[in-house]
DNA sequence: TTAGATACTTAGATTAATCTAACAAATTTG
DNA sequence: CAAATTTGTTAGATTAATCTAAGTATCTAA
């Protein structure tokens, strides 16, 4: 069984070459905030326990194994934030730390239970996919507000980053998921775009914060 | 802040020394399945922290602080276990291992959420109490089943073991916290005892079951 | 009251996870 | 393409938590 150390470097890895492709030591060092000669000898312990392929000055790379080992901590981070949210009353931008810890825990019939009474859901808080108890993970196929173009309408599914501050500049203009979003027009010198939603005036959102919003068209 | 190893040391020694009064190395040892000078060297090191008073050969004593937080950690246990059996349906023979993981997790704020969503008890699903956010922890004075008399009506309200072993044997004989039981007679030989309760038929109960169930006398 | 048993401590080793310093390989760039 | 930079590795140390072996203190009981 992995250790918690082991699990993190386990997610680190899945989410890192999920949205970079390959994961040198340096990126996976960054990553978790350790010196590079850790993240080294981590990997090569990982690879002993067959979680991931690795050759010198090569990037590391998660095998079917680790990939589904990572899945299924990610699985019960997701499901942990959505209990969180759904019912203890957490905002989402107040459930990363605690589903940090308790992603570790072992104790399979906690987390089936907390997926039955959330009734089995696929995303979590900040829309992102929440992996079956397989370890499989669906896929969505979201497009950044940052690509849309004027004149459209679009629904808010989900986000590429979660991070607490942005989290607080979202609640601060009461944008949360599922919202419908009205393309006003885009400003050719910085890509920012103004839309509008609700019953609220227009808001005119950076190409920082566009690019961060995943969204699909409203057939 | 505490490890969570420092943690359990802290519980063990605030555990042992309510059950027994002195609590010496080997005591603790014992209780924690470690060696001798593993629990000696963690007791010097729990000194240094200010959680105990320690002298070489001497009973390891917790200090003020060291009770408050052994009480701190209790409680996130008991608080667990409750909200496992009333919010997410476990039996009570189930929670214990769970728990053991989840009191180690800092996060007031989930255990605070936990509190409220169960309406501030005071007692866990196994009838010991659950200190208060300050560490302050409220006293019963339940009798064992097995100090009562022939006739008394009792209601069960405790008890004095919670191992997965007695609780499932409890299980079987639907016997939970709450009951009413009425005490028929006493066996001279074994002081064994034979009770009965709701509408089932008459149960022998044998000392060492009736030393472990506490109970108060029904006024 | 001292011999034997039990309890406790010290010394030294081990493992997991981390670090810094120093060196080596790979990549980038003038 | 060779120098400079970046990236990765090795070596060796550190810390927390554990162990075993060996020695010492305390207690018990003949």
């Amino acid at each position: 069984m992995a250790s918690s150390t082991e699990e993190n470097y386990l997610k680190s890895l899945f989410n890192l070459a999920n949205d970079q492709g390959e994961v040198s030591i340096s990126d996976l060092a960054q990553n978790l905030h350790v010196s590079m000669p850790t993240a080294n000898s981590m990997v090569k312990n990982l690879q002993k326990q067959g979680w991931v392929g690795y050759e010198k000055y090569k990037p590391v790379i998660l095998t079917q194994e680790g990939k589904k080992a990572a899945a299924l901590v990610i699985r019960k981070h997701r499901l942990t934030e959505m209990f969180l949210v759904k019912k203890m009353g957490f905002g989402w931008e107040e459930v990363h730390e605690v589903a940090e810890q308790i992603e570790h825990i072992h104790a399979p019939k906690f987390f089936e239970r907390m997926d039955e009474m959330l009734g089995f859901p696929t995303i979590d808080p900040h829309g992102s996919p929440i992996p079956d108890a397989q370890g499989r993970i669906q896929e969505f196929s979201y497009l950044p507000l940052s690509s849309c173009k004027v004149g459209q309408e679009v629904q808010l599914t989900a986000l590429t980053n979660s991070s607490t501050e942005f989290l607080e500049f979202l609640n601060g203009r009461a944008l949360r998921l599922g919202l419908n979003l009205k393309i006003h027009s885009r400003e050719a010198y910085d890509q920012s775009m103004v839309v509008s939603y609700d019953d609220h005036p227009s808001q005119t959102l950076s190409e920082k914060v566009c690019e961060r919003l995943l969204v699909r068209a409203i057939s």
